[in-house]
DNA sequence: CCTTGGCTGACGTCAGCCAAG
DNA sequence: CCTTGGCTGACGTCAGCCAAG
């Protein structure tokens, strides 16, 4: 294996600032800049706390060459710290930058998987508002979707994409909306936060002063006060509910036993019947209001959850078509001059 | 300049797969596989079209070793294609798998900047449903900016990320964002959108019902319980409101009018003191609450209704960008066929 | 055909932030 | 400095749609 390092470094003398030195070392491939002389790898299965295995950075314009400022451009670290991370600074061409904390980085197991941080006015910059540009935090399984710029298809898909569809095959949702814009995997993620609300579920606000009744045709419009309600002293409260017209009482007794539901967390409003008749009847439709409310308020958080995901898959899309667009006429109107130059 | 590449052949045995050849051309740095054979490196200025500068690829999960498969893991080309591609493959723990179009490709100036495509179950996958997962498209100037996943504090910042931090904190007005997206727009978006919100800020709703109140500082500090309150057994309920120190009771009863108000939605909450003395404070907290109920019922549906024109006009500007996009890459590539003619 | 259940638009309320006062 | 009010995130509920049964 021979190697040939005089295009690095002509590559290099075009930088005119940072020479740079490859070095092999087990298992590693690093590009050191002697002047910084930042870039480290040491890139061992026998040590967890490597940082930049192939670091990586570019300035300029021609040059191929991947520079590293303060930490590693293109790193890819295995375990722990960044895999590729890649770095811009300035206005080069190819030049990925690396300020500070490394620009593409992909961590596999306990960090991010793909991060990058641009600065200045980098060619390829990428700008992050709040915190990594570019950061993918996966376990195992990816489940960090990723937004797609263009619009062809790709038919070698997997096992996910087909589940997927078939989860889809509902309604139009945001789920759905979500899937067709390629964000569809954000969702499989919190699938780690449905282990997340799992628990969540269980631990569910009592609300001790929520008052149901069972649907009846003539109190379908009644409209129940704000908070109307709730027992201090006595059992008895009186209900307030509004109709078209006017207004009504509905006295109501507050048992403080709700034992036959299985229900935890909605049984804690169980209401009786002031009549001995019907009183099964009358439980058994507030128990399945019970359950219809609890399903929809589980059900409304989720949809208020995806829609946020969709709110934030539609601007993170305006922004990087923003700047596809930027790109594109920018490069149209270099090749037009440089077309025009010949 | 002394390079030693034993690491580098440890390194793909372990990969047992496909040993790796480092060549160092003219202005590239590449890490060629011997079984595939596909990695191309041909980095110079002269040529446009160059392959992959800079691949590596990870396979299977401790080592730290890049493998590219087919096209080129981490590849950092200058000008016409992928300057890093990390492809990641099963399940590898910081494996970046790409397949036939490269993982995470940064391109400065003609193609993409940073794509990440996932295939299967890997630990660092970033799937990507069309085309390139993670492509950042950027030209001088960046501005591509990516959502960000996880919620690491940074402490690395700059003025920006300060700056960044106060948005993120409360979620600016729908109309400071509309305005601002106004703002930060293409010309012939920013006019359609002026021409939308001209016309709506002209029509103001005229609120008739609003009520003022004059502020009594005995009562300022007061702030009605959750659920305000609970009635025993007849017609009288006690408000229960809390104050600084601590708690008292207001007798209140329920009468059937509320004919004097001019609020209608909110007319069926009025409450008179059972006791004559204090029945003016009482009034007035309850005036106090009915106005700031209304208030805040009228802002939250204008708040909904700004929301929802928020979403229709990301909706819109997408569609609006993605063609003119498609517009842009169709000029393009008819513009460099003319030009690879000449 | 009707019925049921999932999902979502809209509502009103609470809590909290933050600039304006 | 503190206080107030506008706005918004989040919540739970109702109403309604629509596909699945």
């Amino acid at each position: 294996m021979d190697t040939n390092l005089k295009g690095l470094e002509n590559q290099q003398s075009v930088i005119q600032s940072t020479p740079a030195v490859v070095q092999f070392s087990k298992n590693s491939v690093t590009l050191l800049s002697k002047a910084n002389s930042v870039i480290q790898s040491t890139c061992s299965p026998a040590l967890p706390s490597i940082q930049g295995a192939v670091s990586a950075n570019c300035l300029y314009q021609g040059a191929v060459s991947v520079n590293c400022l303060y930490q590693g451009a293109v790193s890819v670290n295995c375990l722990y710290q960044g895999a590729v991370s890649v770095n811009c600074l300035y206005q080069g061409a190819v030049s990925v930058n690396c300020l500070y904390q490394g620009a593409v980085s992909v961590n596999c197991l306990y960090r991010r998987a793909v991060s990058v941080n641009c600065l200045y006015q980098g060619a390829v910059s990428v700008n992050c508002l709040y915190q990594g540009a570019v950061s993918v935090n996966c376990l195992y399984q990816g489940a960090v979707c990723v937004q797609v710029l263009d619009s062809e298809p790709v038919h070698a898909e997997g096992e996910a994409a087909r589940r997927r569809r078939e989860i889809l095959t509902r309604r139009p949702s945001y789920r759905k909306i979500l899937s067709d814009l390629g964000g569809a995997e954000i969702s499989e993620d919190r699938g780690d936060g449905d282990a997340e609300t799992l628990p969540k579920s269980g631990i569910v606000k009592v609300i001790p002063t929520t008052i149901q009744l069972p649907m009846a045709d003539s109190v379908q419009t009644l409209h129940p006060l704000a908070v109307s309600v709730a027992g201090a002293g006595g059992g008895n409260t009186v209900l307030h509910y509004t109709q078209a017209d006017g207004q009504f009482y509905v006295p109501v007794s507050l048992p403080t036993v709700s034992g036959g539901l299985k229900l935890d967390q909605t049984s804690n409003m169980v209401l009786t019947s002031a009549s001995p008749a019907g009183s099964d009847v009358i439980e058994e439709v507030t128990h399945k209001r019970e359950t219809r409310l609890y399903k929809n308020r589980e059900a409304a958080r989720e949809c208020r959850r995806k829609k946020k995901e969709y709110i934030k898959c539609l601007e993170s899309r305006v922004a990087v078509l923003e700047n596809q667009n930027k790109a594109l006429i920018e490069e149209l109107k270099s090749l037009k001059e440089l077309y025009c130059q010949n």
